[in-house]
Order: structure tokens, then sequence, then C-alpha cells
DNA sequence: AACGTCAAACTGAGCA
DNA sequence: TGCTCAGTTTGACGTT
């Protein structure tokens, strides 16, 4: 929610000074820090929520007073985790939001932005429909808005991070596919050096091969044996194919190993 | 109390 | 102009 925002909350402004500290660190370009800040005398999450402890559906209803709000969590909320994902889970019984906030909201305005935090039933819902689909039309977001007794802006908001999220994932497992790959890579390119070590040597200790074009002599990687273009019926040859068919090895047909 | 983590919220840039 | 995204800030909470 963009500081604009607050102009559609309908209620009266007030001078804040901590909002006005707030407004310093963030923007020191865009303002004069010196300057005094205006700020609502009630956030529009409030306000939003509060209006909806009117209405009946599961997530109104959850939301009776301003003690039972999904909302601003300077309470003591007991989190567990999730074994199996990760997620947070909240006990919705240890979820007490004190009057007292609300009633500073009221008479100090909202010095800096509160979080409030979503229930399991609204994380759940949101997680529902973002498996159907990670974004949402207008229509589809008001709905669930709606749905949830919450603010559009907070459906988006919610729908954004969570998009972030997925794609902070996303990128990890990349990253751990790619650090095998590399390692494999590595594994292979050491394995090779060896051998072309092992060639070198055989070529100087065996003057019979130097006669042969390089190019006919491969190695095949999985049998290590060297093969040559040229049929070698040597069978006493240490590197001869022993009657079979010539052992080419083409790094085409036989792609690395990694990845 | 200090620190780390997580998630809600904000901001500015880029795009259609 | 509205939407999305990347980056950032901020507050709550857990851990040490």
């Amino acid at each position: 929610m963009g500081y604009g925002d607050i102009c559609h909350t309908g209620l009266s402004l007030g001078l804040s000074s901590c909002d006005t500290a707030n407004r310093q660190k963030k923007s020191s370009s865009k303002s004069d820090p010196f300057l005094p800040y205006l700020t609502l005398s009630l956030s529009p999450e409030v306000r939003y929520q509060a209006a909806a402890t009117k209405e009946t559906n599961p997530y109104q209803r959850q939301a009776t007073s301003l003690t039972e709000l999904s909302s601003f969590s300077n309470s003591s909320v007991k989190r567990e985790r999730d074994a199996s994902t990760g997620e947070e889970v909240e006990d919705e019984e240890e979820r007490v939001v004190s009057k007292e906030i609300s009633d500073d909201q009221d008479e100090e305005g909202a010095c800096a932005r509160k979080k409030l935090r979503l229930t399991k039933e609204q994380s759940a819902t949101l997680e529902d429909s973002f498996k159907e689909h990670s974004t949402l039309n207008p229509k589809q977001k008001q709905a669930l808005a709606n749905r949830l007794n919450l603010r559009p802006r907070q459906v988006e908001v919610w729908f954004q991070n969570r998009r972030a999220r997925t794609k902070l994932k996303q990128t990890e497992v990349d990253c751990e596919l790619l650090k095998k790959c590399y390692e494999t890579l590595t594994d292979e390119n050491r394995r090779l050096q060896k051998e072309l070590q092992e060639l070198r040597a055989i070529k100087l200790t065996a003057p019979v091969y130097m006669q042969l074009p390089a190019a006919t002599l491969t190695m095949c990687p999985s049998c290590e044996r060297i093969a040559g273009g040229v049929r070698d019926n040597s069978s006493k040859s240490p590197f001869s194919i022993n009657g079979t068919k010539s052992h080419f090895y083409s790094p085409f047909t036989h792609p690395s190993a990694a990845c």
C-alpha cells in the first residue's frame, strides 16, 4: 500500500512524530525530513477489518471483535513450524490481539505501518487459490478479498510475495542442480585429464602407434580401451580389439555423464 | 538483549 | 494507466 492509498480512507489527518521519523528514514530525498508529516489516525487495515466485523462470512465471523482480527501481531501469537512444509502454522487460540492496539490507533494515529498476520484459514485459502492460478485478475482479486475479509491490495501483495517466494525456491533448486552438474563435470574433467596423461605416456613408450594418424586413435572412456580407425588385427597388442569390430567412442553418441 | 528469519507492506522501474 | 517484479523496509517472533 503506498502512502497515496491513505487518501482513500476518509479519515481525518493528524500529526505524527514517529511517522515523521519513519519518513526521514525512508525517503529523505523526497521531502524535507524536518517538516511534520501528516498521517491518518486509523490505519486502513484497522478501518477495513473493523468495518468487516459486521459481516457474516466465516472469515468475517472469525473477526467478530478486534481481539480476534487476523491482524496486528503484537500479540502473543504462538507459531509452530509445519514439519513437512516448513510453513508457519499459527495457533488460532493463542492469537490474542489486544484492544489497546485499536485504541492506540484511534488516539494516536497509525505511527508506523502495523503488520497484520493472516489467519490460518486466510492463508490456506490464499494458498489454494495460488495453486489454481498464480496471478489474479481484478475480479478474482476482489472476490478473494471479499471472501477473506481483506482489502484487494492485501490479496495482491500476498500474491506478489508468494510468487517471489516460489521463484526464490525454484532458484534454490536450480542452484543445487547446477552445483551437482558442476561437480559431475569437474569429476569427468579430472578423469579425462588423467586419461590424456596416460595416453601421452603411451605415446612415448609405444612408438608404433605414432605411425597412425592421431585422429584414428581414441580411447573409450567406458571400457578404457584404445580403438583405432584403421583396423588393427594384431591381437597381441595390449590395445588390440581382440578381433571384434572397432570400438569407436563418439562424444556425440556418448554424451557426458554430467547433466 | 541481540540476532536471525519470515512475511506483510512499500517503492520504483519496466512493460503492455 | 494499471500491473508485475525486484529490491527493500519493517515488525513480529523464535532462538541463543
